[in-house]
DNA sequence: GTCGGACTTAAAGCTGACTTGAAGTCAAGT
DNA sequence: ACTTGACTTCAAGTCAGCTTTAAGTCCGAC
């Protein structure tokens, strides 16, 4: 079993029908891995930590052509990444200031209708604020 | 069909089911509401906005004694959020470095080994990177 | 009386990244 | 032969926050 890597073998299993790792030769059915998935599963790691997707891992691996070097397909999905971390962080700033409002109602109706005061609610949503979950 | 509220009618069935909305009475099987549900979801949105989830808003509205203002639950939630909020803040920063780490390997492999040679995976599993979903 | 439309319900579906479960297979050790 | 234990597969389950679907009910208009 290959958990020299730190992954739990169903995420291996995931991975590999998910098309992120070859799938390895067998013997009796079972996976033979050579020492080279342990890189690939790094690199899957390493993905995984600068917030990529499987699906975006997966253009990391497979989404350019031959010889494009590795330098080239991080600096293409970084630069979208590191915009939608910026994105995230102006909507956590924003959500901060939220918190910070200080609350003098006397009860939670109050609140409410302040709100309401401060943005009328109309018939089609205000797509803004929110955070993703967490 | 209480969408001046700018709520989906099944978000609204949903928030009732779960337990932040009062169950409104009902002449012959429909729900009629009085204008404070209006009150209550402009709440429910701005602790939407303030990325509380329904488990936390929930706490908002009930699980304080009855006589605490709504200063002091807001306080008490905000606190914890906000916290988590910088927690996140620091992964994006994080994470926003791992992006703009040059990489200068000839192919992924190689990518792999750096990656290795680095931080070598353990068999139990590292927790720490890795950003929430988006 | 019967049509239409707005509501009602419970249950299932959606997304992503996995994990868990049940049931089967394989090879080595006793 | 039989057990053990590590693997295999496929399907289903998990989490949140809803939406969608199907089937049923209510009421007013015709």
């Amino acid at each position: 079993m290959a958990q020299q890597s730190g992954f739990a073998a169903s995420a291996i299993r995931y991975y590999e029908q998910a098309g992120l790792l070859p799938k390895p030769s067998r013997i009796g059915g079972r996976r033979q891995y050579n020492p080279s998935i342990l890189e690939r599963l790094a690199v899957l790691d390493r993905a995984k930590e600068c917030g990529f997707s499987l699906a975006e891992t997966r253009r990391l691996f497979h989404g350019f052509r031959e010889g494009i070097p590795p330098s080239q397909r991080w600096q293409a999905l970084a630069r979208r990444k590191l915009a939608e971390l910026e994105e995230l962080e102006r909507k956590i700033a924003a959500t901060k200031e939220l918190l910070q409002v200080p609350c003098a109602c006397r009860d939670l109706a109050e609140c409410g209708r302040r709100i309401l005061a401060k943005h009328p609610r109309g018939r089609r949503s205000t797509r803004s604020g929110s955070l993703p979950a967490d």
